[in-house]
DNA sequence: ACGATGACGCACA
DNA sequence: GTGTGCGCCATCG
């Protein structure tokens, strides 16, 4: 064969880094998805830190990173920092009601916006 | 190669 | 509810 020498599974991990960069996307305005979720909605369950890292070299208006959280639904950034502050504002601005600390009350998730719209809800 | 780091997550005290 | 420990994975010094 021309090529016996394969390569390593590199594409896997820069596959995932899209898969990821598209499943943030997909979060649809005024709802929220935490790490854990997008990871598992790419079939990496484990892989929570990646999607922060992806998210952190990703540009500011690439993705909605602010429509990413930690799990239980809580900002990821420490209070006092300026991510919090413009996380929380845009929150805000798409409707979530969001504590001082940073708790998101009664978020509305995309993971149960998609489980609602696919399963039959009448 | 190795230890430290990070926009994480979960169990436990 | 807070603090600590461990697992997990890619990146960096």
């Amino acid at each position: 064969m021309a090529t016996p020498r394969k390569k390593a599974v590199q594409p896997t991990i820069a596959a995932a880094k899209v898969a990821i960069r598209e499943a943030i996307r997909g979060i649809p305005r005024g709802a929220i998805a935490t790490y854990g979720e997008i990871a598992a909605r790419v079939g990496l369950p484990k892989y929570a830190r990646l999607v922060a890292r992806v998210l952190s070299q990703s540009g500011a208006d690439d993705v909605p990173w602010h429509r990413v959280v930690r799990a239980g639904d809580r900002i990821a950034f420490p209070r006092n920092s300026d991510g919090f502050v413009r996380q929380r504002a845009r929150l805000q601005s798409e409707g979530h009601t969001v504590s001082a600390n940073g708790q998101i009350v009664a978020a509305r998730r995309a993971s149960d916006l998609d489980q609602q719209l696919w399963g039959n809800y009448f």
